[in-house]
This record gives structure tokens, sequence and C-alpha cells, in this order.
DNA sequence: TTGTATGCGTTATCAG
DNA sequence: CTGATAACGCATACAA
């Protein structure tokens, strides 16, 4: 008879607890929840069971009378593995200060079935919080289902910061700046890559770029603004457009990198010079930017942080309503420039 | 007087179906986990009860009893966030099946607290199983851990494959086929850059290209091989110290795609033409070697596929230890080519 | 400061 | 084919 009946597989309850150290099922629970009314001694010796038991309380149980699974879920559709990987590492960083786990719900913005899909994550997993990232940020049958069923819930970027606990940053003002330094730089004409139509965030930068313009005393031209949707091929596309115009531009800034990389490829599969024949700006700042030749000029945008201020808009004990704006930051590389030849 | 009771905030529980439909509790549970003996009569009442209430099982209850919870974690500590994007795309599109859901959980490899982060993880949320990709993969103390407790898992990648399930490529032959395809293209001296050392795979790569040479009767140049850490910089730094020998390589075969941008990037800054004063393969086939320029030659590793695999052996019904080898292909791309100059 | 008893919403046993 | 009832493990009124 090698070792004690604790050995067996089965997991040790608060009922053993109990009885091994002498006082109350209710005793145990309030040291478990590390509570106030408990003596010195009886907290020790509870400890010392909880170890001898290998004791941990059930998930399940908890969570049934509870009415909490100390899980929250991002729900997720941005095509960036860059975006989605730093959201993510955000999240986890706040989540486990207070040992919550994620579970990372992908959607499909185009789904006819979002809303039940949404429905039926919150039905099998009976999360305690939710966090969105556009587009289902700005998407009012989720956030009335949202409320509807009473889940806490916080947007990342979405359009207005009213309806809700958000976490954003001030798009308008980065595009802004971004375009205000490629003027500073002697640029002429610049060339616009929009974002895909269904983000918030697109309209955002469209606008902040034009204004920038606008504010220069500059008249923006329509043939240089070309409809992408955040990825290469669309970047790629833009840019071949622009090249092809009788006046093409010196400069060319898309909405975020992944495009911009696609503006690079053109221009080095036409030999342009990066960034003497042409300057290249992007937007984001994800790892890409700094992978390409030239690094990237762009915005960054620090995707973490907004990650991991959102998990704490939702895990914060004063969990009321409010909105954090995370700062951007202009970050000057090698892909912008000059105007050197006409 | 609106509506009736229902509309309360509380759900609906099993009972209230019971009561509703006029059939036990029993009953209903066997209409919810669709089992056989129930007379079409009494199903469909139920259903219509279900629909009626809007009754939703607890999930919580549900685990509680059914020692279930429809949760598996993927514990990862893979630095590419293509890497990770796509694992869990090819873990969710299985998951999708059976309604199970996934816990992100990131892990530290170089942590102290290893084993007492997977056994919370374990403890706190009950997941029916875990996909550990590498270096956790390759850890016999937390295959001890999972074992004793009785937690279903599929590694991925390991060195060996017999102690679990398991998914992977044949990383061996598919560093030998690259470093064919470089032998072929002419090149004598061949670059390479081994991967971080914690991994399995690096070695199984490294040993892939050194076994190429071997059989093309060449003897490997130990000064023609560093060891990187599958980052951009550590690749980047290889490339340098490479390009910076007295006889410097005409092609360099990185270990992963993010080694191979950082290579692309130093041919750039010495003004080197790719391919046509130096080679470059990846290894991997991320979004990213698409990205770069030029686009890189590299090997396909179907990184969602084995997430899905994976996922696959864990929710199969006939969950039997197996292991599944996915295959790889090799990708010509614009980054490679034969030998222009000396 | 501590303990007892009840309930949370399912599933499973076993008799009908 | 169907149903009454006992778990499952924890938290919390309510007492003491």
């Amino acid at each position: 008879m090698p070792i004690a009946a604790e050995d067996t597989r089965l997991r040790a309850t608060i009922k053993d607890v109990s009885r091994e150290s002498g006082v109350s099922i209710k005793t145990v629970s309030r040291v478990l929840n590390n509570q106030p009314r408990v003596s010195d001694d009886a907290r020790s010796r509870v400890l010392a069971a909880i170890k001898q038991l290998n004791f941990r309380p059930s998930a399940a149980a908890r969570s049934l009378v509870g009415h909490r699974t100390f899980q929250i879920a991002l729900a997720c559709d941005n095509p960036s593995p860059f975006y989605v990987y730093e959201m993510q590492s955000g999240i986890h960083d706040r989540c486990r200060q207070d040992s919550v786990r994620m579970i990372a719900q992908p959607y499909d913005h185009r789904s006819a079935h979002l809303i039940e899909e949404i429905e039926s994550l919150i039905d099998t997993t009976g999360i305690d919080g939710l966090i969105l990232t556009p587009p289902a940020s700005d998407r009012h049958d989720v956030l009335e289902l949202l409320e509807r069923r009473g889940v806490p819930f916080v947007r990342v970027t979405p359009s207005d910061v009213v309806r809700s606990s958000a976490v954003f940053i001030d798009n308008h003002a980065a595009a802004d700046a971004m375009t205000r330094h490629l003027l500073a730089l002697g640029h002429e004409r610049i060339g616009f890559v929009i974002g895909h139509p269904s983000y918030a965030a697109s309209a955002s930068r469209h606008a902040g770029f034009v204004a920038a313009l606008t504010d220069a005393g500059r008249t923006p031209d329509p043939r240089l603004i070309r409809q992408g949707s955040y990825d290469f091929a669309s970047g790629a596309a833009a840019a071949e457009a622009l090249l092809a115009l009788a006046e093409p531009p010196t400069a060319i800034f898309a909405s975020n990198d992944e495009m911009a990389a696609g503006v690079l490829s053109v221009a080095h599969r036409r030999g342009l010079a990066v960034p003497g024949a042409l300057s290249v700006a992007g937007f984001g700042d994800d790892a890409l930017a700094s992978f390409v030749w030239p690094p990237l000029t762009t915005i960054r945008q620090p995707t973490r942080e907004l990650g991991f201020q959102a998990a704490d808009l939702l895990l914060a004990p004063s969990a009321e309503k409010a909105s954090r704006e995370v700062p951007f930051e202009l970050i000057r590389r090698e892909s912008t420039g000059g105007v050197l030849r006409r």
C-alpha cells in the first residue's frame, strides 16, 4: 500500500479540505476567496490542507454559482496577423494580472450569421466580457445584442465613443501628421490609398489626409486618391494606377503598412528608387514596416497598448464606461525623403 | 401587463422547458444531446418549448457534471505573428465544426514557472485538450504533467513522434530540397543561418542542409554556417558576417522567412542585387515571404493545415494516438537564381 | 469568528 | 420510450 487515498485520480474537493483542516466548508471558501473574517490559525491550517491535498477549486462549480467564468473573449476580424498578434498580446498582458483567460474568436464581418455566432459565443462560454475590434465595433445589431444580454464590452477604435467603453487612437490627426511630413519634404503630388471601406478608421485617415492638404492651401486631386482594402495586392494595384498617371505622384501614403509594402514592390519592379524617385509612407508600424526595404516611415499605432487598455477597461474594478485615447507616433525611417528629381 | 414572465433577465432553465413542454427533465436533456430514445412527438414539443423560451443550456452546469468544457487551448511561444495567426486559424476552422472554443495561451519557454502556468491553465479552465507548439512540445516535464493530469494533448512538430499524437512536416527533407535547389542553380558556396537552438526544427533543418551538401559530394564549410534565432535582426547579423568573408557565399539559406528578410535588407543596403549577386532562400512561406522584395523562394510550411490537423486529432471521436505528416512544398519565387558573376 | 443547509442547472442512474 | 431523484463542487443566506 504505497501512498494514501489522495493519490487517486479524483481531485480533492472543498469538502476534503474542510475535513482535513478541521474547519467548515464555509471557512475554506473564505480563505479561497481571501475574505476577511478568518482567524490566522484557521487560515494557515486551511492553506496547509490545500497544499497537502493539492486542491484546486473547480472552475465549473465556481462559475455555476458565481456567475463568472474568469474568461473574456476577443472578437476579431482583422486580416493582418501583426494586428491580431499585438492585440492579443496586450490583452494577455492585462489578463495575466487577474488570472483571466482569453478566448480568441475570429469572425467574418460579411457573415449573415454574425449575430447568432456572437450569441452562441456568449451562451456556450459564459464569458465575463468581450472586446470588439472593427468593424463589429460599429455594428449596431451587435451592440444591441450585447446590451440586451448584459455582457460588458469594450470597443476598439469605434466611430463614436459614447455608447460604451472604448480605446482608440486619433486616426485623423495621425494621417494629418503624416501628410504634413510629406508636404514638408517638398512633395507637391502625393498619392493616397484608402483603407477598406468597412472600417471606420479608413474614413478618418482619408479625412486627415484631405484636411492636411486643404490646410496647406492645396486642392486634393481625386486622381491621386485610390481605393484599397488593406491588403498587399490592393496596395500594389493602387500604386500601378498612380504611377501610370501622366503626372505621377512623387510620394504615396498608404493607409496601412501592408498596402505600403505593395507600393514598395511595384516601385522596385519598375526600378524606381525609394525614396529617391518615390517616397512611400505606411500606417500602423507593424513588424512588417521594419522588414521591408527600405524600412517604412509610418505611423506607430500602439496596438498592443490598445489591447492592454481594452482589457483593463473590462477587468478594472471601477468598470465604468470610459474611453481611453492612446497616443500615436510618427516614425521616420528610410522610405521617405525629399523630392530629388522631377 | 405586456409580456409573460419569460421576458425577465433570468435565463430559462431546463426545468422551465420541461414544464412548458410537459415532459420530464431527462427527456429534455435527451433531445438537447440528441440521444436516441425519444418519441417524435416529445421531441418536437421540447424543441418548440426551447425556441419559445429562448432556452440555452448553461455551460457551467453542463461542464460541472459532464466533465467537459468544450474548450481547448493552444499553448504557443512562437514569436512570429504569421505563425501564430495561421496556427490559430487552422485550429478555429476545425473547432467551429464542433462548436468548441479555443483559449489562446501564450507562454515563455524560458519561464521558471512554465509547469505551474500550464497546470493553472488546466485547473482554472478545465480544458478538454491542449495543443502544444515548440519548444514546449519537447519539454518532458510538460508532457509528464499532461499525462499525469489526464489532459489529452497534441504536439506540433516535436522531435519524436511516439509519446503522443503529433502533427509535423519533414523539416529535414524540406531543407534538403531547398539546398538541392540552390545547388542545381550552380551555387558553390551556400551560407546557412540556423534557427533558434531551443526548437527541434532548427536542428532538423540544419541537418537537412548538411545532408544535401554531403550527398552532392561537398564538404560543408563551417564558416558558412551561422547561428541565428529566427528573428529579423539575427538574420541580418548572420548576413553581415557571411558577406564579410574573404570568399562570401553566392547564396544564403535562412531557416525561416523572417531571418531571410533580414538577409535581404543587408543585401539591399550593400547594393547587392538579388538574385543577381546573391540568392536568398527562406523557410515557412509566411505572408512576409510575398511582401518583401524580391519575393522569397521558400519552403511552404502549411501552418494552417498543421493547426487544423492538430485540432482534429484532439476532437475526432476516434481519438487514438496518431501522427500526421503534412506535405511541404518548395516555392520558387524571385529571390533565387543562377550564379551570374564571381 | 465560524458552521449548517440550500441551491445553482445540468447529466446519469435506475426503475417503470 | 419516459421520469423522479441523486449527484457534481462551490458559494452564500442565515444561524450560532
